[in-house]
RNA sequence: GCUGGGGUGGCGGAAUUGGUAGACGCGCGGGACUUAAAAUCCCGUACUAGCAAUAGUGUGCGGGUUCGAUUCCCGCCCUCAGCACCA
């Protein structure tokens, strides 16, 4: 039987803090330093909590513990997200309504929390679905519609049939509800939009004010934000007024564009009608794409199709070139202008299309090796990879200790295939070579080895050549001795060019060569065969055509977006209603504050109608009634906000939660705000924390919050999986649940192991196995303090320095690795505590030094710390306690042991004072048996002393 | 494909301005206590060879720089997450 029960003085301590008020805040003290920490406040579903939920919520637990101790005035709050989809379709699974299964989920997440111990004043609880809560949301929302920010729209959008509901593009994933998993539909209907590409930039430039963000989150937001900087090109059309205009951010590329290409949906097509001559091909090919859903298309993706429209034909403006006009579905009609001029040399998609149809490939871009002189010498030439059996042929300049390629430059009147076909013969030998294709050109400049030693700057022209048989002539008397040519694997040509003395860049031709997907250029370089932009770098010739398209009117600067307005409709009923009355002469209008809340109607039919209609439009009561601007009848509307409306301005709330007059008080906003440190998942960092940083920003312009950003500090939390290492679910059968681990093992337990389980960040395997582990180190940790009584005497001196040095180390760790998140190694010092003090001789002293390990465990294992705490004579809770301060003078140990190198290898181990003098230190390291034995007979050549790290002896044999 | 992580014992993981790789925990082996078992405590535990002292090998793979590389550089493989025809 273990000494400690966790049960009872968990129940004892839990039903103390609830009395005293331990963790109650006062939002109106503001006499200390205040520190903000949230967690992402949870859904409710019916199967309640597992192991995994709570991981996150026991971190900040533990930090804002920490904080507490450390004397600021801490708001750690808890509330519930619960409108949306998944409870609406739970409770029409269960028969049952929405707000009543809602109640009972919040019940029993409040309950199982609960029993973790954790630090949440529930006086600040809220919730999205109380209408004293959602009046604020429908407050912004009356805010966003007057500030010309929420706007109605009827754009096709992302229809889901199961659950019967537009979505936002946010809410899909692979083309299909993040839901249900069914595939979404296009569908064309009515719908209220958010008009947050308004705040594209600011929500992009902004992240740079966020040096507490993970970069990765960071990177997620600029990818999902997607800003592309280019310009719009027009392009006139033989023989009618339209223009084509296309959306491009490689202007520098334009003289390389074989073809344009429309989107299929494109309404130009229509225009053009009467021009194409193939038109029911044409046709045929438009209709096919319409019936294929979005992932269809966009599965199609390595095989690409599109139609020619006969009779059409555009003009270059930048050099009057006519071009065929293609349709094709690689193309969007929603990103840019839905049409694209095609570059096939320096686009992949483009490039595959090309050699699908076998369009012109013209290359425009030379990729850049190195920098130019402006002493060197102009040289181009050809250069060739030679390839057989899978084998390049590689020649060594022996001379000059290099590996090069076949190549040179041009003699007389040559044109490439000469100059190549020469230089192969001339260096290798080969006389019957085939040149299979280019591998574009690279723009080098070196220095020319030895021989010459000048400078030279050339653009090198790669073949791809095949040899048609071994026949070689005699090489010159000359050469035979200059090079030796070989044939290598690519890796091992890879590796003899990557530590090559002169190099121009061979690695890239021969990558080219071995892989057609790298014969595509599509970085910036140098402009090659482009007129008036011959010679320039790419960034140099964008803005030099972006210049001259907009003195002769043929285009202009235009930035894009991938995010798009964020389609706020649900055509269901658990949602917030969206405070708008529609009325015939005054069109829609927004519900007046004093009218506030729009509650929701209690229904006792509430399925989606898979219309398109809300169930509310059902309810005629409800949505009759006045234009509040004319006073005529009117009707509301019936759709209701997303899932994430509720979510986006929650924790401004807790600040101020039952404040009737405003959102939040402008007094306790500033003191509160903003949330110093916010830990959840990482699955929100496009949704959610983009919504919310988008509704945050607009509250800032209307003076509702004074800062710009919402969350200071952000950590995403890593799952816990099951034991068989796959995602906790009932389908596995591997869910844990926390209720029956707190039964066996208490809160404690749960709370240690869960820190203690790997980096916070990462997902790992549960393990009950493991669990035991940190039950015993609680288990172990409270025998030893109970057996402290026993022990008198004034101890043993070197125990007592012992014992003063690891608990120093303790406080110095513990509190520092907790403010950076790393739990698990607090935890093993924690565990290094016990286990190396627990039999230390400290005599009456050691009340004390457990005392302050006390403090330091407490926040991972309050309850246990709380009884202890008590045992050893506190009066009041330990968290009235203050954070003990380590103090240098013990963290160091006097004696240390150094090791000792002789030619890189460890072959010893020294024990010196701090401070030793670094003669003394070499001359005991040599003197050690175990490291002179490796000594004799050689020669010493170096002695290296790293100061209190080792010694590193090198000999000569 | 792109972007960002990651690859270290039987397992979860420590250690990075380059300095004794494997802290802590699990598991495993041995021992103590017990009539016995559980629990607890003590000792050991990277791998290979050896009775041992010891020697060799070792941080995904191949090279490089260095007295010294898990750490830095070049090339490659695998894996997880997000995005995915965004011009």
């Amino acid at each position: 039987m273990p000494n400690y029960q966790a049960a009872p003085v968990e129940k004892k301590w839990q039903e103390k803090w609830e009395k005293s008020g331990l963790y109650k805040t006062d939002l109106s003290a503001t006499d200390k330093p205040k520190y903000f920490i949230l967690d992402m406040f949870p859904y409710p579903s019916g199967a309640g909590l597992h192991v995994g939920h709570p991981k996150g919520y026991i971190a900040t637990d533990v930090f804002a513990r920490l904080k507490m101790l450390q004397g600021h005035n801490v708001i750690h709050p808890m509330g519930w997200d619960a409108f949306g989809l998944p409870a609406e379709n739970f409770a029409l699974k269960n028969k049952t309504h929405p707000r009543f299964s809602t109640e009972q989920n919040v019940a029993n997440y409040k309950r199982q929390l609960q029993l973790l111990g954790f630090t949440y004043d529930w006086n600040l609880e809220i919730n999205t679905t109380d209408s004293d809560y959602y009046k604020w949301t429908q407050w912004i929302f009356v805010k966003l519609f007057e500030a010309g920010m929420a706007y109605e729209s009827y754009e096709p959008i992302n229809w889901c049939p199961v659950d019967k509901t537009g979505l936002a593009n946010e809410d899909l994933e692979d083309g299909k509800c993040e839901r249900c998993g069914s595939l979404v539909e296009k569908k064309p209907m009515r719908q209220w939009v958010l008009a947050i590409t308004k705040y594209a930039d600011r929500l992009l430039n902004d992240l740079d004010k966020l040096p507490h963000w993970e970069p990765a989150i960071k990177e997620m937001q600029r990818n999902w934000i997607g800003r592309s900087e280019g310009v719009e090109i027009d392009f006139k059309i033989v023989g009618s007024p339209e223009l084509i205009c296309v959306f491009t951010t490689r202007v520098d590329t334009i003289f390389g564009c074989s073809y344009v290409v429309l989107a299929p949906e494109n309404r130009l097509l229509e225009e053009l009608r009467p021009m194409i001559k193939n038109w029911n091909q044409v046709f045929d090919y438009v209709e096919k794409v319409k019936n294929k859903s979005d992932l269809e298309r966009t599965d199609l993706n390595k095989d690409k199709s599109g139609v020619l429209l006969d009779g059409v034909k555009a003009v270059n403006p930048f050099n009057g070139a006519e071009v065929p006009v293609y349709i094709a579905d690689y193309v969007l009609n929603s990103y840019g202008t839905g049409a694209v001029m095609a570059v096939p040399a320096h686009d992949e998609r483009d490039y595959e299309f090309a050699r699908k149809y076998g369009l012109p490939i013209k290359e425009v871009i030379a990729k850049k090796f190195s920098e130019r002189r402006s002493d060197a010498v102009k040289r181009d030439g050809v250069a060739a990879v030679i390839v057989n059996d899978k084998k390049v042929l590689v020649l060594y300049d022996k001379k000059n200790s290099i590996y090069r390629l076949p190549a040179g430059g041009y003699e007389k009147e040559e044109n490439d295939e000469q100059a190549l076909l020469r230089e192969i013969k001339e260096e290798t030998g080969y006389v019957n070579c085939n040149i299979v294709e280019g591998l574009g050109t690279i723009e080098a400049n070196f220095q020319r080895l030895p021989l010459e030693g000048q400078y030279r700057h050339k653009f090198q022209k790669g073949y791809l050549v095949n040899l048609v048989n071994n026949e070689k002539t005699e090489l010159h008397a000359e050469d035979i001795d200059k090079f030796e040519s070989m044939w290598v694997a690519y890796e091992e040509a890879m590796q003899k060019f990557a530590t090559n003395k002169e190099s121009w860049g061979e690695e890239e031709f021969i990558r080219r060569a071995f892989d057609e997907k790298n014969r595509c250029f599509t970085d910036d370089g140098t402009i090659i065969n482009s007129d008036f932009l011959e010679d320039l770098s790419s960034q140099q010739g964008r803005e030099s055509a972006i210049k001259w398209l907009e003195e002769n009117s043929h285009g202009t600067r235009k930035i894009n977006y991938k995010i798009k307005d964020w389609v706020f409709s649900r055509q269901r009923y658990w949602g917030e209603p969206i405070p708008i009355i529609h009325c015939a002469f005054c069109g829609p209008v927004a519900v007046p504050e004093s009218e506030l809340p729009v509650k929701l109607p209690d229904v006792a039919e509430y399925e989606p109608s898979g219309t398109g209609e809300s169930p509310l439009a059902k309810m005629t009561d409800w949505v009759n009634t006045t234009c509040p601007k004319c006073s005529k009848p009117a009707k509301r509307e019936t759709n209701t906000m997303p899932q994430w409306a509720g979510s986006s301005w929650y924790y401004l709330r807790y600040i101020d939660p039952r404040n009737s007059s405003a959102l939040v008080d402008k007094t306790l906003e500033k003191y509160w705000s903003p949330v110093d440190f916010y830990v959840g998942g990482a699955e929100h960092a496009t949704r959610h924390l983009i919504y919310a940083r988008f509704w945050h920003k607009f509250l800032y312009d209307q003076g509702v919050v004074s800062y710009e950003e919402p969350f200071v500090r952000l950590q995403h939390v890593g799952l816990i999986m099951g034991e068989d290492g796959r995602k906790m679910s009932k389908r596995w059968g591997n869910v844990i649940n926390p209720d029956d681990v707190v039964a066996q093992f208490g809160a404690d337990s749960l709370r240690v192991y869960e820190m203690f389980m790997g980096p916070f960040d990462q997902a790992v395997s549960w393990s009950t196995k493991g669990l035991v582990g940190a039950s015993r180190f609680l288990e172990r940790t409270y025998n030893a303090v109970t057996s402290l009584s026993a022990r008198t005497g004034d101890g043993k001196p070197e125990d007592h320095q012992k014992a003063l040095h690891i608990l120093h180390n303790t406080i110095k760790k513990v509190e520092e690795d907790i403010q950076e998140f790393k739990f698990n190694t607090a935890v093993a010092q924690l565990m290094i505590f016990t286990n190396e003090v627990k039999d230390l001789e400290l005599g009456a002293d050691a009340v004390n030094i457990w005392q302050k390990m006390i403090i330091v465990l407490s926040p991972f294992a309050p309850h246990i710390a709380e009884e202890l705490w008590e045992m050893l004579g506190g009066k009041d809770s330990v968290f009235r306690a203050s954070w003990p301060k380590y103090e240098a003078q013990y963290l160091l140990e006097d004696k240390i042991r150094i090791g000792i190198q002789v030619n890189g290898k460890i072959r010893g181990e020294l024990a010196i004072s701090r401070g030793a003098e670094e003669q003394e230190v070499l001359k005991a390291a040599k003197a050690e048996p175990s490291v002179a034995k490796f000594l004799e007979g050689g020669q010493m050549v170096k002695e290296i002393y790293v100061k209190e790290k080792l010694v590193s002896l090198v000999v000569k044999m």
